[in-house]
DNA sequence: AAACATCTCAACCGCGTAGGT
DNA sequence: CACCTACGCGGTTGAGATGTT
């Protein structure tokens, strides 16, 4: 269904080092060079984004693929994509909105402008569901714990305090919990977990990046 | 200082779908 | 309607960076 070879090549042999073979006439692959940079930046700037085979095809030098060249651009060349730490804000913003749509990531990038799918998707994958699922095994053990020492005592009380509670009231703002539906839908139960499984694992001071 | 482990993120692939013929 | 092409999305990979022993 694609019209550029993705399906030709196979995934295990597509490296930089693999890309200086004798192949790379045909379509190279692996890291982008500043000289590429530069090609494909000029240009979008003189034929304007977008029928990213043509542009794969015609610019000369350029032995990308389209799809290679359309996640280039926005991924990392697009002048309003914003680079550097995720704040604590696009954080939250983050956090409810998977919360609310599961793995849209490119749903989720649009409400945060500047930011990728592909940026969100593996902040996502590295730090926050990292994250949750040592909260989940803690909440875990905290929950035998507890049942060990008060059996009759519900243990999920605990975690029913609102978020709003426990984020700074700056943060406040972002998060409109009249918008957030009842229960997930249906296809996001993948990944479905609270803000207070986060939040159980932070401290109030603790630096969110690295 | 070296070896090993873990983390990060750019880039790839496969698939679904929209639009054109 | 069937087929083809192009685009966009989500999942995955692996090289390089960073941390730990």
């Amino acid at each position: 269904m694609e019209g550029e070879g993705s399906s030709s090549s196979s995934g295990s042999n597509m490296n930089n080092k693999r890309a200086n073979s004798s192949l790379e006439a045909e379509v190279r692959k692996g890291p982008w060079t500043m000289e590429e940079d530069l090609i494909l930046v000029n240009y979008i700037a003189n034929h304007g984004e977008g029928v990213w085979n043509n542009l794969a095809r015609s610019a000369a030098g350029l032995n990308r693929t389209g799809k290679s060249c359309r996640l280039r651009w926005l991924n990392y060349l697009r002048p309003d994509v914003r680079r550097g730490n995720i704040t604590q804000q696009e954080q939250l913003l983050i956090m409810e909105l998977h919360s609310r749509w599961g793995n849209r990531w490119s749903k989720i990038a649009r409400q945060l402008p500047g930011r990728t799918d592909n940026e969100i998707k593996n902040y996502w994958r590295t730090r926050i569901q990292k994250r949750v699922k040592q909260s989940e095994s803690f909440n875990l053990q905290n929950a035998m714990l507890a049942d060990e020492a008060s059996p009759s005592d519900s243990h999920t009380n605990s975690t029913n305090n609102s978020m709003a509670q426990m984020i700074h009231p700056d943060e406040q703002m972002a998060i409109n919990t009249d918008d957030i539906p009842p229960q997930l839908s249906p296809d996001s139960t993948d990944y479905f977990w609270t803000f207070e499984d986060f939040w159980s694992t932070q401290s109030p001071d603790q630096d969110y990046m690295k």
